[in-house]
DNA sequence: GCCGTTTTCGGCCCGACTGTTTTCAGTCG
């Protein structure tokens, strides 16, 4: 059992307990412990046998005996008793816009309503809108919202969210009246994936905005739409939404829709100990007088705290810290110097050695590793021995053009075969300047398999850094089975450092490991992968995984000075510790 | 069910929007 494992069950059981109708209270609990263990830095199991489960916030008596039941046993039975009394099949209506628990209830208790067919069922026989409260439009919104979800399927990875939302963005500023408008919403956040597009603009007379947005020919519906926000259904099952308030209020607008929820949560509750309502439109003292904020920083300002990147937005600390003046450093673009997991032509790349050395240059980068595929099985393009020998010479003649602005670094990915020993000789690894190792292949065998084989990796002598670690593939295919506390605790002996691969398709390390790993003293690096000059500038979507991971610049090795960096990686493995930036 | 530098009991953010209603409940972020 992993936390995200232990975290799903939590959920389930709000999600079930808000059907049933138990007080919503008991449900918020349950899902604040469900997010507290996601984004825990360590596995649950271990802090269980620390005894300090209650430590973790959100987690009392109750929960914490849940969880012991879980691993003492392999099953809980107040979820089993939940999944006996709520048909689980109702799970799946929740996920339809518009339907949340209470009506889920009504569906289910009054038209005998048991999962997503069986509501489309009712609705086409017309058995939904003789319910208490529903109607005609009621029926139309159900059957458009099962439409959309069918169509839909998936969150968007963030390539794909900004690619929509940037041009949306552009449309709407260049509308007349809007005077400012930005990407808001778990966008903003820089979230590993998001369900939906959010925008705010600040514009005076909404109305006209509003109804260009709601006829506009890339608009497939409009979702609902009011004064201030409208909501709509792209092409592809995709919804935006998009919030106006008038300039003076965009501050307090853009800090309201960023979120995240419990952000916002926890930000009124210090407002109120402070004697102020905060909303989107204002923050409102005893009396009644509003304080109107044009820019955000103020909006935090006035609750006595230093801004808060959105990144770090998801309660887990960050405005106690902004309070005490000790929110992280956060990792800048600018600060980023290093860029060791590429591939050229050599290998499955689209551009030559000179081509990335060029796109390097021009991005500020100083040290830049060729790091083609080695030869193994179903690699498309991997590199044979004697390739890397003709491969040097052009590595050879870039350094002389270049060698002024840039150090080149001969490396490789090193494919981790399926039985854990490495495509290449440990000859050729120690000849070479960097080794990436990484899994391709087999990353579905059993959980204890694969992590043997990413532990031979991380052991050996010439392994300098383990490349997307877990295989995942945003947004749909989950990583390998690993087992986390092994591998983190052997990387930690080890010397090797941790890429995250900013492919946003991977981001992977995940930010809470990247946590983990960067908390136990692991290196880490942020590596585009790229396999061509363009891919260079996905750079950014692995910066914003290490703010979300809250990780200062000296940890993360991408920022270090060149010479410090070469340093690092010329030093024997098990010598690395304590070197530093 | 959790939590406490206003509380170990009594709170737990706040408002917009919608549809179906004659004053409100449900959903959403």
């Amino acid at each position: 059992m992993n936390n995200e494992q232990f975290a799903e069950i939590f959920d389930r059981i709000a999600d079930l307990m808000e059907i049933k109708g138990e007080v919503i209270y008991k449900t918020l609990a349950y899902r604040k412990a469900a997010e507290n263990i996601r984004s825990l830095p360590g596995s649950l199991i271990g802090i269980h046998q620390q005894g300090k489960l209650t430590e973790i916030p959100g987690i009392g008596k109750a929960i914490a005996e849940k969880i012991e039941e879980i691993i003492d046993t392999g099953k809980l039975g107040f979820l089993q008793r939940l999944e006996e009394e709520v048909p689980v099949g109702l799970l799946d209506i929740l996920q339809v816009p518009d339907i949340g628990p209470k009506k889920a209830a009504l569906f289910w208790k009054q038209a005998g309503v048991t999962s997503l067919p069986e509501l489309e069922k009712a609705v086409r026989e017309g058995v939904i809108r003789t319910l208490p409260g529903m109607g005609e439009k009621s029926e139309t919104r159900i059957l458009a919202g099962i439409e959309a979800l069918k169509r839909r399927g998936n969150r968007l990875n963030l390539e794909t969210a900004f690619g929509i939302a940037n041009r949306w963005l552009e449309w709407i500023r260049q509308q007349p009246g809007v005077e400012q408008a930005e990407v808001a919403g778990s966008l903003r956040r820089w979230k590993t994936t998001v369900g939906d597009i959010d925008i705010v603009a600040a514009v005076r007379e909404p109305a006209e905005l509003m109804d260009k947005l709601a006829t506009h020919p890339d608009i497939r519906r409009v979702l609902g739409t009011g004064e201030n926000k409208t909501s709509l259904e792209l092409p592809g099952g995709v919804s935006m939404q998009v919030w106006t308030q008038p300039p003076e209020r965009f501050g307090t607008l853009l800090q309201f829709v960023s979120g995240s929820r419990d952000h916002n949560v926890s930000l009124r509750t210090l407002a109120q100990k402070k004697g102020f309502s905060l909303n989107e439109r204002a923050i409102t003292d005893s009396e009644g007088r509003e304080m109107l904020f044009a820019r955000e920083e103020e909006v935090y300002r006035a609750l006595g705290l230093d801004w808060i990147p959105p990144e770090l937005r998801e309660d887990r600390g960050e405005i106690k810290a902004a309070q005490d003046h000790s929110l992280p450093r956060w990792v800048k673009m600018d600060q980023i110097k290093a860029e060791l997991h590429t591939h050229s032509t050599w290998s499955d790349g689209v551009n030559t050695i000179e081509e990335m050395v060029r796109g390097c240059i021009e991005r500020g980068i100083k040290v830049y590793g060729v790091c083609d595929h080695s030869g193994g099985l179903g690699i498309a393009g991997g590199m044979k021995l004697e390739d890397l020998r003709e491969r040097q010479k052009e590595i050879e003649l870039a350094r002389s053009k270049f060698g002024r602005d840039i150090d080149i670094l001969s490396g490789s990915e090193i494919e981790i075969r399926a039985d854990g020993t490495l495509d290449y000789d440990d000859e050729t690894l120690a000849w070479l300047d960097v080794v990436v190792a990484s899994l391709h292949i087999s990353l579905r065998q059993p959980g204890d398999i694969i992590t043997g084989r990413l532990l031979n990796a991380i052991r050996h002598p010439h392994v300098d850094i383990i490349g997307h670690a877990s295989g995942r593939l945003l947004p749909n295919r989950e990583g390998a089975d690993l087992n986390w506390d092994l591998v983190l605790d052997e990387a930690a002996r080890s010397g090797v450092a941790f890429e995250i691969n900013a492919n946003p398709a991977r981001l992977d390390l995940d930010e809470v490991h990247v946590r983990q790993a960067a908390d136990m003293g692991i290196p880490i690096f942020i590596n585009t992968d790229a396999h061509s000059v363009d891919q260079l500038d996905l750079m950014v979507y692995g910066v914003s995984v290490a703010r979300r991971a809250g990780l200062e610049p000296g940890q993360v090795l991408s920022t270090w000075e060149p010479k410090n960096l070469l340093a690092w990686l010329k030093t024997p493995k098990h010598e690395r510790k304590g070197l530093n930036g």
